[in-house]
DNA sequence: CTCATCTTTCAGTATATTTTGAAAATTCGG
DNA sequence: CCGAATTTTCAAAATATACTGAAAGATGAG
């Protein structure tokens, strides 16, 4: 296969691959060209690889800069602004994970433990089966924050490394 | 709080925090509804419940049921079909990474195999890039792959008892 | 076998999301 | 500053997704 089409065949995946993580198609896309590219683009060399418009374009690279996927590049002696995007895939992962944990996540827990102090006579098994499970939910998640907090942090991989040994 | 209230609000958030996830917003519905329900449910009962139509319950239903999340119950002296979920939170977590990894990281990582194969001169930065890129994308997603394997044979929960200790 | 009950389907409709493109705002070299 | 180049905004249009409801299909008690 010929790199243009090999390319084309990873941005339009990894498009179809983002709308299941509730990401829209172009994002990722445009994602996934800057990463494939060696140099900065300017939102003209984007709009024009992928055949989108201008707007279109604007706001889906703000919003990769937003998630800290893409960064604004200024290349002396050129009035455009360029863009790249980080290249190590681990940091990609973990600022993912870091930004839908704070989106989405703790906003969750926070609903949670409100929801587990819900008034009502424990022996009445509506109430039960609700505490119960919204808790088991709760219990999850906190552990799973706890768990990403620490894979933040850590500077070297914890997926690709720490864990292949522990759990083989 | 009272119950009725904070049902309503877990139905409605866990309904919305599908979205993030490319779950349709009344499918992660129905399932929080049962998640919090002590006793099974006919169509019926959801469809008033939630007040939607019948035919969207019967075909988010069936999809809970494709992914392993709900179950057909057949309660005796009862011509109605009942329905019930998971409780088990662990489990559901389990099948569903099951799924998504059956349905979305394993074509990918299909792809990319095929992708870092292409044609031309690894001196040319753009081939470099994109071999360079694709490689590292497969070599993490295998990586996932095979952590997520070893989550799903795990008998005991590995999230909430293993890593608590090990990455403390 | 019959028929009332329950389940499934799906074309049409409604809703939500994404995209466009042209106009407004901003930026910076001269 | 000026004005051409560039970026940003956003209302309207296009597209994609979800929902409804009525009709067709299936089921099982009698």
């Amino acid at each position: 296969m010929k790199l243009t089409e090999a390319k084309q065949q990873f941005i339009s995946n990894w498009g179809a691959f983002g709308t299941h993580w509730g990401i829209n198609r172009t994002m990722a896309q445009i994602h996934a060209l800057l990463l494939v590219s060696p140099d900065p683009m300017t939102q003209d060399d984007i709009m024009e690889e992928l055949n989108i418009s201008r707007g279109n374009t604007n706001m889906n690279i703000r919003e990769l800069i937003n998630w800290g996927l893409v960064d604004r590049v200024l290349l002396s002696g050129e009035r455009k602004e360029f863009f790249t995007a980080e290249k190590d895939i681990w940091k990609v992962v973990t600022q993912i994970v870091k930004e839908r944990k704070k989106r989405e996540l703790e906003p969750m827990l926070q609903l949670l433990d409100k929801l587990e102090n819900v008034e009502g006579d424990k022996k009445d098994k509506h109430v039960k089966t609700f505490v119960d499970t919204v808790s088991s939910i709760r219990k999850l998640g906190r552990q799973a924050d706890k768990t990403l907090d620490r894979m933040i942090r850590a500077e070297e991989s914890w997926f690709v490394s720490s864990l292949i040994k522990i759990f083989k």
